[in-house]
DNA sequence: ACAATGAGTGAAACCCAGTTTCAATTACCC
DNA sequence: GGGTAATTGAAACTGGGTTTCACTCATTGT
């Protein structure tokens, strides 16, 4: 599979009916020519633009996964944050267009090998997040924690936009920032300079106050610390 | 691509023969017929043993896997520790034969192509992961841990593999046992029934005692808490 | 012993995704 | 307008993977 022109913008809307197609008359049975038919260019083009069969029906990854890296190349967000917030943008892209992604599902339950295609490209998302993850973490972090992550914070996204499909939960992106929060908590320790710090607090309080008073005192001192 | 029938062991040192043989002339340069000859088979038996030109490559999987999934359906171990060991297991299995391993790895660089492949073939242990940590996590651990989790697991993995190859470590099962405790050990609250138990330690002590009489007394409390 | 069944193999024809080549068309620019 | 470069289409080609069929050789039942 060689190097495939970045996908322009026009692509998509030829990338959606040529979804509806293979959703329609089935994946076998659609020849790489009937596609081109139906996108209404001829066979060679079809190959130059997509490059092939199966990147039709993935094209907006390629924008989502653009969009990520630029994201992260630019954002000022702490990285727990930015990690979050890149990794809910790329879903509610893939979100935004419900039938395109449900049609890609169904397709992907018909044809195991698009389930793997799909899997490839979601690595490249991996790659985006680990290299982003390298650059903002701590000094002397392991070097398995920024693949680790990054592995983890595609198979939260993934899971969400399956439980999604599947309607088991309506508001994705919400779902999966909660979850990503509580993902990239794990990891502080590596993402913050505070995270790593072990503290102890040590609270000296009054005897004959009451217990509210007690916890009063504890939750303001917490909330000095910074959450 | 339809369903392969499983590798039997006999296949083992076919594949290392296919191996050598794309490595030596190119992965390109190489038909499946060529491939067929170097193994000793006709063309046909050779798509029926190994289900692609692709798959000869990674035909170690099969066992690893099946390995894995036997280890963890059986194992009475902790959960953290089954999960640190079976990858380990992986690990040392792939290991074993560093020709084979090596040789992988040079065709992977040569072709983009066999570097998804493996992606998919190794997204198989995620899901065998995944569905052994929803077995046991503990009860209302959120839906997000187990493929999380898996995911790090695979990543780990393949992150020490990778520096193995590179010759960046020479004892690739010590370094992700190491590595592989420590992200087993941000999962441990959802792994085991201790971890997930918030405790407050109240310590009421005569305030007339020495310092270590205070500390003695919170020693032995958190010994008595286990650990 | 010997048919019968069935699994494994090879040969050949076949399908189709993806590539390559070249000619035709279009767009662009001075 | 003319010349150049990029885009498109047509057609032939390569090779992975499938299918079909015939053949061999165990295994099993009688």
């Amino acid at each position: 599979m060689p190097a495939k022109p970045p996908t322009v913008p026009a692509d998509q809307q030829s990338s959606v009916a040529a979804i509806r197609h293979l959703a329609e008359r089935g994946y076998e049975a659609t020849t790489a020519g009937d596609l081109a038919d139906a996108v209404g260019m001829s066979r060679s083009t079809f190959f130059r633009r997509f490059g092939s069969k199966d990147d039709v029906i993935f094209a907006d990854h390629d924008h989502a996964l653009a969009q990520l890296a630029d994201f992260l190349d630019a954002t000022e967000l702490q990285p727990g944050e930015a990690l979050v917030e890149g990794t809910a943008d790329v879903l509610r892209l893939l979100v935004r267009d419900p039938e395109a992604a449900r049609l890609r599902f169904e397709l992907m339950h018909e044809r195991p090998a698009l389930r793997d295609r799909e899997l490839v490209i979601t690595h490249r998302y991996e790659r985006v997040f680990a290299r982003y993850i390298r650059r903002v973490q701590q000094p002397a972090t392991p070097d398995w924690v920024a693949p680790s992550l990054a592995a983890s914070l595609v198979a939260v996204h993934n899971a969400a936009l399956r439980d999604w499909l599947r309607e088991r939960i309506t508001d994705a992106p919400r779902a999966v920032t909660r979850d990503l929060h509580r993902l990239t908590a794990l990891y502080e320790r590596w993402l913050t300079a505070e995270g790593g710090r072990q503290r102890v607090l040590v609270a000296v309080y009054d005897a004959s106050g009451s217990p509210d008073a007690v916890l009063g005192a504890v939750a303001a001192q917490l909330d000095r610390e910074g959450r």
